[in-house]
DNA sequence: CTGTTAGCGCATTCAT
DNA sequence: ATGAATGCGCTAACAG
């Protein structure tokens, strides 16, 4: 006897229904040799029995799942942006859509896209969009594309945006306005992204004879957590800097906060950049100006480029640039010389 | 010999180490009675290897996955910003996140997260977190929680939000303003939501003694494709309504945009409000004055309901209620009489 | 047309 | 302390 909390399994429809399991297997797959009057009675019993095949037993057997795998470090403005133009990729592709979410702590667990990767490739998912990993090498040879990858060359295909030029013009912005004193909150180190950041606001700097000055790095690691600290140090300095150049929208918005704690006006004492454009840079007050990197188009064509690799394996990697933009809104401010 | 593509198993991890899968799986799941020196020669190997289990085959055998699942018909802004609630409450429980999406076309597929459902849970998931799903009965004793329920009591515990006060809320709001001629477009009939924000406008009306005029009311089913059509026939009327009152934010922007097709001006000559209070709400123009829902916090509740009742199973079946606010932005405007 | 058999990758008895 | 054997729910040969 079964009991009650346990699932539908084909067995149960089989004994229902008095076939086997194959049979069963074969009208839920549609496939063909089966009678008519048993397909209809055995349909009959699963529609009764409200069986439906589990996903998990059903990919471990045929390696094949028409689902596509999504692996984030976890669900903040960012990733859910991307979402969206992923959804919007998927639909009418025949394939589904599962997200697997870390657990926010980047830091503390390096490589677990690794593990992810490891348990859905190959098994759950036909092929993999990895979301800013830790880790270059994934050591697979299953589908994957690459999101904002890991700093170095990717044997992998990647989908990125101009960062280095987005980040050139968002300090040249600042500059611009009259600041001399410009502070940088950087990224996570290990991505590329914020390697290039950074390197676009040195370059700016220096194109425009103002120089570098490393007092006024620190790291944000493109979370809130880890920005404030930062954010307090740099702003409390003897000399501190005019303006902010936060490596993306998240800490941006972390800096207005912990500016405007300190009773710290923005813009009129402080003008501060992001990058991004998530929707919640509109939102803060003031709002934020920001370099937009199109979010939802990144997740539309890695997934796009990773259906095209599921399809066609033998493919050399594709390397997505998309372009970036100033997006001007309220928080930054001409230096009153 | 393996092929290259394939994925690694445990099976090769044994090879290698020279030690039964048994003993691999000890190590790799911290069991007791495994002696010091295989036990790191087996991790050796295993990091050697890169080798991790897979999530599929585990789930299967093991029946506890500690992972929650969560069902969205589509990812859109409103199920978007409810996982980030989901993933702040996840933080530290031990749970994991997997979401799986839909692929938007709900008429199409009535029932399709109870197949979902059936295919995660109890192999997948140790639990399911259902969002605006199109059946009541979902024929399962797995923990299930419901955002959003369908029409119709629910045995399941439920997060919802005071629909039927916010939308008293807003056609007051309307009234207020001046507005006698009032159009409604209407939610997904099958959903509770939208059945109550109906009711409300209606209460609302009839309350203050305007009345209910049926040619006032289209149905949009809270997507932008649904909504223009039904927006543009109350714009095209003889007699148009003054203001339209939309049954969530995505249909209200959209009839926003057909108003402006249309040449009418928002809010000069027609005013609209949505509910719900997306982040895209605030952004568009002229900006929307909607019924915040905080759609965060019915993540958030839901999932922690979720977690609750995966560790105690024999609960009664609680019934959330979020409160509603209105937020007043650049939409609606009082009629110049 | 249908049933029997054999695994998919893994965890878990039961032996040893 | 370790290995062999069994089965999770299912699909894909192979028989009949």
């Amino acid at each position: 006897m079964r009991k009650a909390q346990d699932r539908i399994t084909i067995g149960d429809v089989a004994a229902e229904a008095g076939v086997s399991i194959a049979t069963v297997s074969r009208v839920v797959n549609g496939r063909y040799g089966v009678a008519p009057d048993t397909s209809s009675r055995v349909q009959a019993v699963i529609d009764d029995l409200g069986y439906e095949s589990s996903l998990v037993a059903r990919s471990l057997r045929s390696h094949r799942t028409s689902v596509i795998g999504i692996i984030v470090p976890d669900l903040e403005p960012f990733s859910t942006e991307l979402l969206k133009g992923a959804a919007r990729a998927i639909h009418s592709t025949g394939y589904e859509l599962i997200v697997c979410a870390g657990d926010g702590h980047v830091g503390a667990q390096v490589g677990w896209e690794r593990r992810y990767l490891s348990r859905l490739n190959g098994t759950l998912a036909d092929g993999t969009l990895l979301v800013t990993p830790t880790v270059v090498d994934v050591a697979h040879n299953a589908p994957v594309v690459v999101v904002d990858p890991h700093a170095g060359a990717s044997p992998l295909p990647t989908v990125a945006s101009q960062n280095l030029e987005g980040a050139m013009t968002a300090t040249d912005y600042l500059i611009g306005l009259g600041h001399r004193r410009i502070g940088f909150i950087a990224g996570r180190p290990d991505l590329e992204s914020a390697r290039l950041r950074e390197q676009g606001y040195l370059k700016a700097l220096e194109r425009s004879g103002i120089g570098f000055d490393p007092g006024l790095v620190r790291v944000g690691e493109y979370t809130r957590e880890a920005t404030e600290g930062p954010a307090h140090e740099l702003l409390e300095m003897s000399d501190p800097p005019t303006a902010i150049f936060a490596a993306n929208d998240v800490s941006a918005i972390a800096t207005m906060d912990v500016a405007q704690s300190l009773g710290l006006s923005v813009p009129d004492d402080l003008s501060v950049i992001g990058f991004d454009n998530i929707l919640e840079s509109a939102l803060s007050s003031p709002s934020l100006t920001t370099i937009d990197q199109s979010i939802q188009e990144m997740g539309y064509e890695a997934t796009r480029l990773l259906v095209e690799l599921i399809d066609e394996p033998d493919q050399e990697p594709a390397h997505l640039t998309l372009p970036t933009e100033l997006v001007v809104r309220q928080s930054c401010r001409a230096v009153t010389a």
